[in-house]
DNA sequence: CTGAAAGCGCTTACAG
DNA sequence: CTGAAAGCGCTTACAG
C-alpha cells in the first residue's frame, strides 16, 4: 500500500497513515537513496567567475536580480518535494563537480549561467545529468534552457525612447562574450532599424554587468562623447546605478539631459534616484520554468523545448522626453 | 592503506593512489553515508518570514548583508570537504524539517536567524543537531553562535557623529523584538550616556530591517520632528537608503542639513547618492567562525564558545559637521 | 596483517 | 495477496 501497488478503502487507507504518523516514522532518505538510485535532490549552481562554487559570487551586485529566481526556484522544488544540494567542489575542477553529483545521486542541475562558460555547459550537457540552464543556451537529450527575452526586452526599452523623442541613444551593455548582454544588443540594433535611425558605433559601450564597470565606462563615454546622446540602455539594473552615479558627478540632470533605462526591475528600482524606468522579465515564468522543464526530464527521461520568459516595460521617472 | 589505519611506505601509498586514480574511481557518497551515519553534509537556513525555505527572502534587500556571509559560508565548507544542503519543508513545519536533516545524515546546520524566532531557535537546539546561529543567540550542548557586534558598531557610529558636533541624533533601528536591532538601540544609548548626551525618545524609530518601511519611517518624522535632528543612524545601509529617499522627496540636504550613517556596509555604499558614511562588520570572521565553531562541534562533540565579530567605521560623504 | 562476512535501512523482485 | 530474501555500495569488526 505504502508503494502505491495495491488498492485499499480509502478509510483503511487513512487509518492506517494516522498509526503510521502517530509514531513519527520516516523513512530514511539515505538508505532510500540507495536502493532507489536517486536521492531526491536537485543541485543548483551559479555559473559566474572562473573556478567558482555554487554560491560564489551570490553577494556581487550583479547577480542580484538572480536572487529572487532561486527563491522561487526553491519553492517550486520543494512543492515537488526535492531537495535542493549545492556541490562544495568548485566547478572549475570540473570532474570531481560532476562525480559529486553522481556519487550523491542528484537526480539534475539548474544552472545559471549568465557567463560564457560554453566548455563548462557542453561539459554538464555530456554527463548527461539532467540540467536546465538559466540564461546559457544548452541543449542535450537531458538539457534545456530558459531565457529571458533579452532581445525583445531590449528593443522595448529602445521603443520607449524613441516614442519620447530619443533618437541618439547609447547602449551600455555586458561582455562581448556574453548571451545575455550580444542578444540585448541585437534587440537594440533591431529597434533602431525598425524606426529607421541610424546606429552609431561610439554609442555601443560593453562592459562588465556590474556597477563599477558601467560607472567607469559612462565616465569614458561622458569624457568623450558628451552631448552627443540623449539617452542610454544599461543591461542591468545595477549597471544603471553605476551609470547615474558617473552622470550625476558630471552634473548631468536625468531625465532632464539625458534619459536612463535599466533592465530586471530590482526591487531597489523605486528607491533610485531618480526611480529608474526598467524592463522587467518575468522571473515567476522563467523560475517555474525551469524547475518544471527539469522535473519533466528527470520524470520522463525525455527531450524539453527551452522557452523564453517575455519582458515588459516599467516606467518611472529616469525617462523623459528630449528637450530641445 | 585507503581508511588511514595501516602505515604503509610513501612510494608505494602513491602508486595505489595513482592507480585508484588513473581508474577513476570515487566511492559512492550515499553507500558511505549510510554506513557511516553521517553525510559529510551541512544544511543552511536563513530564518526570515513565517513558514518560510531556506533560501526564501534571499533576494530581498533587508538580507543583502548576508549573501556575502553565504559565500564565505560556502568557501570554509567546501575547504573542509562538506557539502551544502538546503531543505525544502518549511521550517514552519519543523517536525518535518528536523527529521529531513536527520533522515538525509547532515552533519550540521547554519541558521542565520536575525529574527525573534526564539521558539525555532529553542526546537533546533533541542533536535541535537550540531547547529550553529548567526545574528541569533542560540547556545547548547551542541549549539552555539557568532553575532556581529551590534552594539559596539553602533556606538562607533554615534561617537563618530558626535565628534562632527551633532548632539541631536534619530535612531532608525528594527523591530523591537529583534536581537540586532535591540542591540544596537543599546549601543545608542550607550555612547549617548558616555558623551553626557540626553536621549530624546521621540527620535528613536522602530521599522522593519527593510528599504520601504524606513522610508516610511522617515517621513513620519520628518513630518513631526523636522528639524529637530541632525544626524540619523540606520539599522543598515538598506534603511538608509530608504531614509535618503524620504529626505531627498523632502528637499532636505545630506550632510548639510541631516547626516546619516548606515550600518552593514554592502557594496552600494559607494554608489549611493550621496556616498553612504557606515559601519563594517568583519564578514570573515563571522562567516569563518560559523563554520569552523560548527565543524568543531561537529568533529569533538563538545560544547564551543561563542564568539563577537567586531566593526569598524567606513567614512564617506553622507557625514559631516553640523552647521550652525 | 589479510580477507570474507556482517550490516547500515531501505525497496523490490520473487517464491510461497 | 503476503512475507522472507536478496541487494543497493560501501565500512568495519572479526575470524583466520
Amino acid at each position: 500500500m505504502l508503494t502505491g501497488t495495491t488498492r485499499v478503502e480509502e478509510e483503511t487507507k487513512q487509518r492506517v497513515l494516522a498509526a503510521i504518523a502517530a509514531t513519527g516514522y520516516e523513512p530514511d532518505q539515505i538508505a532510500q537513496s540507495l536502493v532507489q538510485q536517486r536521492s531526491r535532490t536537485i543541485a543548483l549552481a551559479l555559473l559566474l567567475g572562473e573556478g567558482g562554487f555554487s554560491l560564489s559570487g551570490i553577494g556581487q551586485s550583479r547577480f542580484y536580480f538572480y536572487l529572487h529566481i532561486l527563491s522561487e526556484i526553491e519553492r517550486e522544488t520543494a512543492a515537488a518535494g526535492y531537495d535542493l544540494f549545492l556541490p562544495s567542489h568548485p566547478y572549475s575542477d570540473f570532474a570531481r563537480y560532476v562525480s559529486t553529483l553522481k556519487t550523491r545521486r542528484v537526480d539534475g542541475m539548474i544552472m545559471i549561467a549568465p557567463y560564457p562558460f560554453e566548455e563548462r555547459v557542453r561539459a554538464m550537457i555530456k554527463s548527461n545529468i539532467p540540467t536546465l540552464f538559466v540564461d546559457a543556451v544548452g541543449q542535450g537529450p537531458r538539457a534545456s534552457y530558459v531565457m529571458v527575452d533579452h532581445i525583445g526586452g531590449c528593443r522595448q526599452a529602445i521603443q520607449h525612447l524613441l516614442a519620447l523623442g530619443h533618437r541618439r541613444i547609447a547602449i551600455l551593455t555586458g561582455e562581448k562574450d556574453n548571451d545575455p548582454a550580444s542578444q540585448r544588443l541585437l534587440g537594440y540594433q533591431l529597434a533602431l532599424a525598425e524606426a529607421g535611425v541610424g546606429m552609431d558605433e561610439k554609442l555601443v559601450l560593453h562592459a562588465g554587468f556590474d556597477r563599477v564597470e558601467a560607472y567607469e565606462a559612462m565616465v569614458a563615454l561622458l569624457k568623450a562623447y558628451c552631448g552627443e546622446f540623449t539617452a542610454i540602455v544599461a543591461a542591468s539594473d545595477m549597471m544603471a546605478i553605476g551609470a547615474l552615479r558617473a552622470l550625476r558627478e558630471q552634473g548631468i540632470r536625468v531625465p532632464e539631459d539625458v534619459s536612463v533605462v535599466g533592465f530586471d526591475d530590482i526591487d531597489l528600482c523605486p528607491d533610485i534616484d531618480p526611480p529608474l524606468t526598467t524592463i522587467r522579465p518575468d522571473k515567476e515564468v522563467l523560475a517555474q520554468g525551469a524547475v518544471r522543464k527539469l522535473l519533466d526530464i528527470i520524470e520522463n527521461n525525455g527531450p524539453v523545448a527551452p522557452s523564453i520568459a517575455s519582458t515588459q516595460l516599467v516606467q518611472r521617472a529616469s525617462t523623459g522626453p528630449v528637450l530641445h
